[in-house]
DNA sequence: AATCCACAGGAAGCCCGGGAAC
DNA sequence: GTTCCCGGGCTTCCTGTGGATT
């Protein structure tokens, strides 16, 4: 086969997309669909920003998909449009705390979002805490007006390095002069202001706002609005996106969530060279985002958690479909012996299988069979084939898929 | 009613790696 | 650098228990 012919099938199959991108999680659409009074409070929090005054400090709470970064941003983009054609300095900073979550990374990146001079920038690494503190301060000083910091998934930083950054940076405004800073925390962790010392919780919660899920019939309005944009005319089939919707409802109304859905339909439509999207297609992106979900959650399980697991699914080969812990223990043995790995006792074994159980892998609920014992019925809930395939990759699994555990005796 | 199975799951302590404090 | 402390993984030892069987 000559190598035109491997893109030629591609090139000439319908066009489905019209552009993907609006589609795709990190895009920002112009408009934002139910969330007008959110957009409205926070803008009226902002204002004094335009007066040249100082912003409260603001928290924003809300599960995944429900718009805070997309708000968030769009009120900032605003703001700064306004600030222009008023001549006001406002200076807008968006940070991911899941991606820069050091103390170090975060004063940085602040610094450097602000500095305009190339060869001045903060390096990210060797300057003490002190100096780039200064600096920072300095830097924000010198532009003047307002700067407003936002810090998304403000948790992930708190686990991991603590609170001492957000004292910094709450304290800041004592110590400018002729310019202001004001911060927006982001957070889907209604209860991680547990964890913040209780100054640090007071100077920066002086504004609370809580994004509430979407329902179906919101989904289905920001469904609309994107699919226009990213497919080409009559595409979708008219169930689509109130299937899209409704599912995406279910999982805690995430926007997310039914883009994902939407998207990836598009894709396996367009893999299949069909000409439009249809329900099924929708059926079989549930489908795959699920597995794939599943199998990252079992590619980053320990590896004795993988043993384990791969026991459950082993039994399940030879027909056997529910075990007790001590039939997960002997086959678990078995393969750890083979693999060369440690032999953990079976007190440990019996929390791996509840942690298993409580990430939903498998199925585990105590029973007593009377007089023949008191133990768990386990069974796998995740399909056996496409997981030891994920299973196998782990080096030292790679030769026990063919292991054969003993028949058990089964009881009645 | 008493027995007894096959575990569940709590308590205490060991070991080890990593980060903070000295 | 050393020391201290903490948390997670793990073991050892243990007590508790639902219900078929005796």
């Amino acid at each position: 086969m000559d190598e035109k012919d491997i893109f030629e099938t591609f090139l000439n199959a319908e066009q489905l997309f019209k552009d993907k991108e609006v589609i795709r999680p990190s895009y920002t659409p112009e408009k934002l669909p139910h969330r007008e009074q959110e957009i409205t409070t926070l803008a009226s929090i902002f204002v004094s920003a335009l007066k040249g005054e100082t912003p409260s400090n603001v928290f924003i709470y809300g599960k995944t998909g429900t718009g805070k970064t997309a708000v968030a941003k769009y009120v900032g983009k605003e703001l700064i449009e306004k600030g222009r054609q008023l001549s006001k300095t406002l200076l807008f900073v968006y940070i991911n705390c899941e991606i820069v979550d050091t103390e170090y990374g975060i004063l940085s990146n602040i610094g450097n979002s602000i500095i305009k001079n190339w060869n001045e920038m903060i390096p990210f690494t060797g300057w003490p805490m002190e100096k780039v503190y200064d600096k920072l301060k300095e830097e924000i000083e010198k532009q003047g007006g307002v700067t407003i910091i936002v810090l998304d998934e403000i948790d992930k930083l708190v686990s991991k390095s603590g609170d001492d950054v957000l004292y910094v940076l709450s304290r800041m405004n004592t110590d400018l002069k002729n310019a202001k800073a004001s911060i927006i925390g982001i957070s889907n962790d209604l209860k991680f202001t547990e964890l913040l010392d209780a100054r640090v919780k007071s100077s920066l919660g002086e504004e609370e706002m809580i994004f509430p899920p979407y329902n179906a019939a919101q989904l289905q309005d920001i469904l609309k609005q994107r699919a226009e944009l990213a497919f080409n005319k009559d595409v979708l089939d008219p169930s689509v996106i109130p299937l899209c919707a409704a599912l995406a409802a279910q999982e805690h109304g995430d926007a997310r969530r039914a883009l994902d859905l939407l998207r990836v339909s598009g894709e396996i439509a367009e893999r299949d060279e069909q000409k439009n999207i249809t329900e099924a297609h929708v059926r079989k992106a549930q489908n795959k985002i699920e597995i794939d979900r599943v199998a990252e959650v079992i590619r980053t399980l320990p590896t004795q958690s993988k043993v384990v697991l791969m026991a459950i699914l082993l039994n399940r080969e030879i027909g056997q479909e529910t075990l007790t812990t001590g039939d997960v223990y002997d086959t678990y043995r078995a393969l750890a012996m083979k693999a060369n790995a440690s032999i953990l006792t079976q007190r440990r074994i019996t929390d791996l299988i509840s942690e298993l159980d409580m990430l939903g892998i498998i199925n585990a609920r105590l029973i007593s069979y009377g007089r023949g014992g008191r133990t768990r019925e386990i069974s796998a809930s995740v399909p056996v084939k496409e997981t030891k395939k994920v299973l196998e990759e782990d080096e030292l699994l790679k030769n026990l898929s063919n292991y054969k555990p003993l028949k058990q005796a089964t009881l009645v």
